[in-house]
DNA sequence: ACAATTTTCGTTTGCGCACACAAAATACAT
DNA sequence: ATGTATTTTGTGTGCGCAAACGAAAATTGT
């Protein structure tokens, strides 16, 4: 069927342009009898604006806020989506799409607080927005809700809310690979840890989850391989590290593999003794150059380019031309080794400089 | 800087849109010295066009040809890249962009001679082609680039081309990301055997380069564990594989592994015992059947779907915005095991139904 | 009944560009 | 110099839609 367009939308109902456009925009100001004509009308012919002549004409630019964590010293994680981003931007730019980012830091709740607060002020018409800090997210997204912005959880979602969508990873299903990668190190009754940092502030819900998932797997697959738990405080010294680890060892001989459901395995490879399989999640520099240097066995990427790019292209998709999104959108589990790492996408570098989140 | 229109740029230059608009466009009618003039300004602030209004006001409509294998009795694996190219054909269709699929035989060279020239009197503005027969695409490739019509390699490239760019694997790393993941199987003195089927007609090169990454691998990494090869005919029956594959694991009882470099190793699994770990390429409906009943330990995809989507939107930024794209693009040498494959890109299936080759 | 509103609808302009057509400027010939 | 051919440049229209403006019709009040 021959796609119409508004003036001809106009001729078969009788009306002028002006007044289907009202229809189509729920601009009001038309009588019951015309507008329920006109729809009908649009409905029989199925009709959809041609978002090119609409955003050519249309003087209004939407404006989409990012929300995430900027620039950190102890991971460069948050540059991934960043770039993703920044390339759906130069895709969507001249449909009058600009993106706002507003970056904090991801271990201080009241700068994201703040960052909010401005997000907010400059009157977003989406918002993509990383909720690493639950209670102060859920404190924040009802003013979201309230004013009809339209806003997609990245890297991890809340329950409870009406975003738009998710995109992510399962990470309970991450977690069962990693599981199944590190059966694959594992002797008959050889035991894996768990690494944990006391205090996962950030993203706790995401790394709980993976060790919910890796711990399910050897539950029902391999129930004769143990599985410990090592806790290490977050703040500890290298010394204090490698005792810790050193004891545990003496202590669990039978020890084959280490899971590290967080981002920082690179923190902790060096004081594993390279009989031990290290598995690990997210591709950022440390991490490579552990697996690189064989350090560490597998990495489990979360594809994070591909989640910033695809967050802010649905909501392109839905701010333009209404396409409401699935709820989530889980990404890949990508598995990754020495020999295919210079192939993730992550890798198109395109020299966007990622900011600090001051 | 803020980017400007043509009739900002007419307004500096002292002259008419007209006149801007036949330098942009080089429609040539123009003066050396006006020309100039523009031509330096148009330097000078960057000058680009606003693809919107430029897609908008062109009556131009721009075609892609496609030419692929089609659907297939013996595989399904060219569903994939097709649906990864609709998806990008509902992107870029209000731009003016269609796409028109050639689809051939991929066991037949001569269907595909006919559906070259077929696409060939369409004179598309584009196009994507599968070289998978290397001697008759050689042949008809000339044809292109004297009617200067860019065309981009997809799944593997012939030397010697001036294609605009390549999407595809890297088929040696894939093969050794296959070994590396074989070695995991392998014990100190293991084989594994390479099953090759006799001819490989089509994509051979992508085969044989697998083949080279996989025993580039044990060489240099893991001599001990031998690697073996069993050629079995295309054509075999299913007594015919039994016998063959059963009497070639008497005659190497050390074999634990079997590696198929082809898409086809769901063909072959059954043949084989639990204890011998399979290894293999492409989410086929076949092979994930196989993996989920765990007749296959990997799956290597090619991450097809991907393919068709990024070739279809090179080509299109290519001609809208004479964006020239790099000579190659390699996708994620992605691995597949149980535990991930439903989160796999291709799983987006939005219910395009592949056509027939006929 | 008529004026004052309010509701409903039609008309017009412009977004930035492509392209056909008209006009002006220049070259050439006699 | 005058007219004609040719090159060079300017003008106008339309692509499909958004939105302001104004006209018409319907409603209300007196």
């Amino acid at each position: 069927m021959k796609k119409l367009t508004i003036k001809e939308i106009a001729k078969l109902a009788g009306v002028s342009e002006g007044t289907v456009d009202r229809v189509i925009h729920n601009r009001g100001g038309v009588s019951d009898k015309t507008r329920n004509k006109i729809q009908s009308i649009l409905d029989m012919h199925e009709f959809s604006l041609n978002p090119i002549a609409s955003a050519l004409a249309n003087s209004k630019k939407f404006s989409i806020a990012v929300l995430i964590p900027g620039k950190d010293s102890r991971s460069d994680y948050w540059e991934m989506p960043y770039k993703g981003m920044e390339e759906a931007a130069e895709r969507i730019k001249d449909f009058g799409f600009s993106i706002r980012y507003f970056l904090f830091d991801q271990f201080n709740e009241s700068v994201f607080l703040d960052r909010f607060d401005e997000m907010l002020a400059t009157e977003p018409d989406g918002v993509v927005l990383a909720p690493v800090f639950a209670r102060e997210s859920a404190e924040k997204l009802p003013l979201l809700e309230q004013r009809d912005i339209p806003y997609i959880f990245i890297d991890s979602q809340l329950a409870g809310f009406e975003s738009l969508s998710f995109v992510g990873q399962d990470s309970f299903e991450s977690g069962v690979v990693a599981a199944r990668l590190m059966s694959l190190f594992l002797s008959e009754t050889g035991k894996s840890v768990i690494l944990q940092t006391r205090q996962n502030i950030s993203n706790h819900d995401a790394i709980f989850k993976r060790i919910g998932g890796y711990q399910s797997f050897f539950m029902t697959n391999r129930p004769g391989n143990e599985v410990k738990t090592l806790f290490i405080p977050e703040t500890a010294s290298s010394e204090v590290i490698r005792k810790r680890v050193a004891d545990f060892l003496v202590e669990h001989p039978k020890v084959e593999g280490v899971f590290v459901p967080s981002s920082r395995i690179s923190s902790y490879s060096v004081y594993f003794p390279t009989h031990v399989a290290l598995i690990g999640f997210d591709t950022t520099t440390g991490n490579i150059n552990a697996l690189e240097k064989g350090e560490i066995k597998f990495l489990i990427s979360q594809k994070s380019f591909d989640q910033g790019y695809q967050a802010v292209l649905l909501l392109f998709d839905y701010l333009l031309y209404r396409k409401v999104p699935r709820r989530q959108y889980y990404c890949d589990i990508e598995i990754i080794l020495k020999e295919n790492i210079k192939y993730t996408s992550f890798a198109n570098n395109n020299s966007k400089v990622f900011p600090d989140f001051k």
